[in-house]
DNA sequence: AGCGTAGGCCAACACGTGTTGACAGTCCAG
DNA sequence: CTGGACTGTCAACACGTGTTGGCCTACGCT
């Protein structure tokens, strides 16, 4: 409950910036090893320990910066999905756009990995999974789904779909799955999201 | 590596049987605890301490009975999807039949809940997950499939549908997906199904 | 009845965890 | 130059974990 943020040292004359300090590259290399331990080992087994000798610091440097293991989780993941904004894209390609964009969001770091190994063992991030479902991929639904009332089974639906992908593929590591070019998944994917937000209910 | 199944007492005079041991209320105890914290805590945080008070015996019965953690949760989860034989099932309700089969499966214990937790989380349970998939899903998707060459990134799509909505039902308990019913289910992700399984290469 | 053996509990060990506080070096403002 | 803050290290604490061995009890066979 105590605030370790709390820095009220300007380095300049400009009053109103943070400024840079002079730990930010320690700062910056906690970080990073944290989303890679995060995301190899989940929650528990990613230790405080393990993740101070990757960046080569000593383990209370961490509480110092983050407080504590769950302030650094949460500093760690960012929790923004960058979904843009689909009522420009064509109607009948909203589930292709989809899939691209999450495949390449999960591609690009390892952040969504960690939450995902981190929801599925810990209740904070469970929770943290569905805070983002429903302000991100709700509203989302919710424009390309012609009953507003089914929106949320049917971003429900794509979900299901989507972080089943992201399971199989980055945390379970299947073969087959891993073997999958991002545009056979596209091309297989797509059509289902698709299917999910815009067909008639069966 | 010791052996904790170690028994020669035969109870009674038919030397086949390894006939009924006084202690088995005991074990049943001991693994339906066990399936229970594995399904709600993950490998991590189903400790041996909990899952014995919840016995209601001492933490050391655990111990003799399945050596160790790992034999434990060996020996509390099964391995087998029981998938029924779908070569007589009609050719276009494969997808349905496989649906409905899992959910079944799903619901009826929390055996598989327990394996995606700690699938997520653990080395040895995400390989073991990737047996299952290999022995028990894959031949069914070689039988179904036209393409027995294609057969291995068919079963991929299917298993990130099914372990996809079992992720977001069953651990991550998003509201949507849980307020499903099951018939709703099989009517979206059946033709989702049939169709990885079934249709052309898009 | 007597005895061996299995069932069960208790206390403890060794270890790894998150977390804390005291201490030394280092940079910059005054 | 000097003082104070920031950065970093070291050692330790309190706690929970898996795991072990010793002890007592009670059943079941002979």
């Amino acid at each position: 409950m105590n605030d370790s943020a709390s820095n009220g040292t300007d380095s300049g004359t400009d009053g109103t910036s943070p400024g840079p300090r002079r730990s930010d590259a320690t700062r910056a290399a906690i970080l990073e090893a944290a989303r890679e331990r995060f995301a190899a080992d989940g929650y528990e087994r990613a230790t405080i320990r393990a993740i101070a000798k990757d960046a080569r610091i000593d383990p209370s440097m961490v509480m110092r910066y983050y407080g504590n293991k769950e302030g650094l989780f949460a500093a760690a993941v960012s929790y923004d999905l960058k979904l843009p904004d689909l009522t420009s894209a064509a109607r009948d390609e909203v589930g292709r756009a989809l899939v691209t964009h999450f495949l390449a969001m999960w591609e690009e770091n390892e952040e969504l990995t960690a939450m995902l190994r981190v929801g599925a063992t810990n209740q904070g991030g469970a929770e943290r999974m569905q805070e983002i479902f429903r302000e991100q991929l709700l509203p989302v639904a919710r424009q390309a789904c012609p009953d507003p009332e089914q929106a949320p089974a049917r971003a429900g639906l794509v979900a299901s779909q989507l972080l089943g992908l992201a399971l199989t593929r980055y945390v379970l590591r299947f073969p087959p799955t891993v073997a999958l070019a991002r545009e056979e998944i596209v091309a297989w994917l797509g059509p289902t999201v698709q299917r999910y937000l815009t067909a008639p209910s069966p």
